[in-house]
DNA sequence: CATAATCTCTCTAGCAGCTATAGCTTCAAG
DNA sequence: CTTGAAGCTATAGCTGCTAGAGAGATTATG
């Protein structure tokens, strides 16, 4: 059994973490301790690691709780996994592509600008004015 | 002088976005009318559009005061808002290495699923186990 | 002029996915 | 037996908004 120090410890996960995965229900309440502490089996270990790991590839918290749901389940059919995982790869490419567009309109607007006084700093004045962008970036990247 | 319905349809900008923005003080306090309604000057117009420009862009709305501020003292030298500028463009390229890492690795996952069963779901398979991975991806991307 | 539809007002709470803090208890080492 | 680390609960905060309630203001139509 582990504490949840160790439990951290080992799948790379901080401590407040674990208690908020458990307080959304990805991870079970686990047994305490007499002490009213809480001592985790391996297993648990599997399936934080499982989740971290999700979440490093960038998977929401919700795809990951129906990949927990459907791991539970070995002998049904992995195309739901399939299909969480195509839907995470064209999010991913998505986001590339805006973040592409970005990176060229910011490398134009340094490349413009002639280090001068902000009166004639390219960087103002193409935030201030869209028209003179070359590409169009109308929907906000999430940070 | 514009209401607030107004300035936001022009600037492309939500009502309630635009009193967040005055609120944490990037949009300044505008006059009320008899009736307490906000009343703004034509140059506010111009202020909220260089704000969602930025934003658009993926500024912070940190990184956005400060450029605001800038613009604000004309004959001042442009280096600071070169800075910001060129910090927000080695964050994007940050972002976009770190997408590709992980698009190459879901396609991976996803190219090497036979689509049997879960017990053998290489998608399963793989996000429980880190060590499959062909690459590192060890630092969470932000949503 | 009355009424209805549409704004606008303030305030509060919620989203994701944690992180941090405060004030307490429990545990392991020396 | 004491000290310090680790654990507990509960609450608030982060970014950048968005949604809702319930009230008042304004504008358009009859």
């Amino acid at each position: 059994m582990l504490t949840i120090g160790k439990l951290g410890a080992s799948a790379g996960v901080k401590v407040p973490t674990i208690r908020y995965y458990e307080q959304i229900g990805i991870l079970p309440e686990p047994d305490r301790s007499a002490g009213n502490q809480r001592l985790y089996p391996k297993t648990t270990l599997d399936r934080l690691a499982f989740i971290r790991h999700a979440r490093e590839l960038g998977f929401p918290l919700e795809a990951i709780r129906d990949l927990l749901s459907l791991s539970d389940r070995p002998d049904q059919s992995c195309a739901a996994a399939d299909a969480i995982a195509k839907a995470q790869l064209l999010a991913t490419r998505a986001r590339i592509a805006r973040l592409r567009a970005l990176e060229a309109e910011l490398e134009r607007m340094i490349d413009q600008c002639a280090c001068g006084t902000i009166s004639d700093c390219r960087v103002i004045e193409v935030l201030g004015d869209h028209a003179h962008c070359a590409h169009d970036h109308h929907v906000a990247e999430t940070e």
